[in-house]
DNA sequence: ACCAACCCATGAATAAAACTAATGGTTAGA
DNA sequence: TCTAACCATTAGTTTTATTCATGGGTTGGT
């Protein structure tokens, strides 16, 4: 067998400079001395053979070896530490932590509402939801970042599993004064010259322009992004563009708000939400569990009132 | 900062244990005292709150939390290995190691071509091929396994970039005598009483049922698969079946063998191949030195004798 | 039923390593 | 030109890892 020299404490320390801007200050944050930190590094150099830093004056820069561990520890410690308060919770019976991604911002409100039944029937699991993914979501499935995925493009692939769980129409939400609002839907071209609003995703992941705009050559008057659908909505009441979201959220929002729905084409836009889970995890309870619950969940579209 | 206690050592064992079978065993391959082992594991155990094995008899079984540990020590250990090696060779101010993954079959006599003007052109890199993988070709892409793909179905995510190197048709191949073999092309009823041989990966993945096919309701009459282009051939040749291919790997046996290529449909099956690689290795120089000489080889559609 | 062959756990002893304290050299900024 | 901040190094100390020696338990063959 090779030598082992690559240990963790090298990664946390690459992190830890990385973060803390020195030798020094990293020792102090780990809790340990400069002169630790320093003697640690410095075998570490021995054996690879190259050093990791460039001493340059009186600060450290790294050379393009340290560059590549620096990204290896950002990405194993997580993986490390995850899975360290994992088995303290399985040693301490509990259940575990359900590490959700998003990958549909509307989803949002929906997903509130299975998390909250979910949480009273597991009470010993935990719920984390996280949105930002350096490879996208199923990456983040893929490298163990999150162990499930709501998202509106189910990806296919060798262990990974998609279940759909509910079916929705993308509308497009107008003021209620607008010339638009008593159509019964509309073609790409009356989009003409609006101003669209829309969550900050790259168009292409825009299923009104996927699927509506872009067939038909229609460029919005302007494209404008708000991260918020209160915001977006509240603008859209007071008359400064169009948004397209679901059916069933702009219905939420359009009792509240001088808003209509009109209908994206003559027969609508169709979607589906899924929820992505890797193959090896088939057999976590709760996991299951909380599909089970997602998928019975009543449909939000026919959730308000008559 | 949270006590660190998964230390490299302890998944080291964990594996080992579960490849030679005891405790023994691996101390052995290790080049530890089997009590070295104990105590290591024993101290692990008793931080974490849980056992790794059930001690049944003079065996051990892994609990939950050992099931646990074994997939992390799988999952992390190749990753550290491969980051010492890649270390190591940056060390000795060798270029590295081009771990390229395969998704397309019939690719491979194509990359061949490429590979070894590159290995020429870069004395210092080595080239490593891969074909299986757990979470599909972009799952290995993104969790670090390979470092470029090879793919016909290029999977736009954040953190991937995608480049298309070359066009190809995908054509039908005959025997020289079958009815079919004059025809200028072919629609998807003429397949109807054909045995169709691919490689074996699922339906869905094969371009003559998503978009020839599948869009027709067509199933052919038998489906056979043939892991090697030859042996497909030699079987196409003796009458057994028919077979997609690109035509410029078609056209390359069928010099050879008693074949003839149909047209797929009036307009033909176009494909394109992509190199998919991670963004962050946008400076990896001989990573894009691949990249571009590939694109630059000479399109294997117009390689052959005229 | 007994014995030989395995296998794992444990405690004490030892070898190895990690860590600290003290110190000196270098650099950047007042 | 001081001073404060940093990193490297040496020597000494503490902690940890490993071994050795041993004992107890299980298994399978005779």
């Amino acid at each position: 067998m090779v030598k082992m020299m690559l240990e963790r404490i090298h990664l946390t320390v690459i992190q830890a400079v990385d973060r803390h801007g020195s030798l020094t200050a990293a020792a102090s944050h780990l809790h340990l001395t400069q002169s630790a930190l320093s003697h640690s590094i410095r075998k570490l150099e021995d054996k690879l053979g190259t050093p990791i830093w460039l001493r340059e004056g009186r600060n450290l820069r790294l050379t393009q070896a340290g560059e590549y561990l620096l990204g290896i520890s950002n990405r194993l410690l997580p993986q490390l530490e995850h899975a360290e308060s994992k088995l303290r919770q399985m040693a301490r019976g509990e259940r575990g932590t359900l590490r959700i991604g998003m990958e549909c911002h509307p989803c949002y409100q929906w997903l509130l509402k299975v998390v909250s039944p979910f949480l009273e029937q597991w009470p010993d699991v935990d719920v984390d939801v996280k949105q930002k993914f350096q490879f996208g979501g199923v990456g983040a499935l893929v490298g163990y970042e999150i162990d499930l995925l709501v998202t509106p493009d189910p990806f296919h692939k060798s262990g990974l599993r998609f279940d759909p769980v509910f079916d929705y129409e993308q509308v497009l939400v107008v003021p209620l004064d607008h010339p638009l609002a008593n159509r019964r839907y509309l073609n790409a071209n009356d989009l003409r010259d609006e101003v669209l609003l829309t969550y900050p995703v790259p168009a292409d992941r825009l299923d009104i322009y996927t699927q509506f705009l872009n067939p038909a050559g229609v460029v919005p008057k302007r494209h404008k992004t708000s991260e918020t659908t209160d915001i977006m909505l509240q603008m859209v009441a007071s008359g400064r563009g169009v948004a397209a979201l679901p059916r069933w959220l702009a219905e939420e929002y359009s009792s509240r708000l001088a808003l209509k729905v009109v209908r994206l084409g003559r027969k609508g836009i169709a979607k589906q939400i899924y929820l992505g889970t890797r193959e090896s995890d088939d057999r976590v309870e709760y996991l299951n569990a909380f599909i089970e619950l997602a998928r019975r969940h009543e449909n939000p579209a026919r959730g308000g009132d008559s």
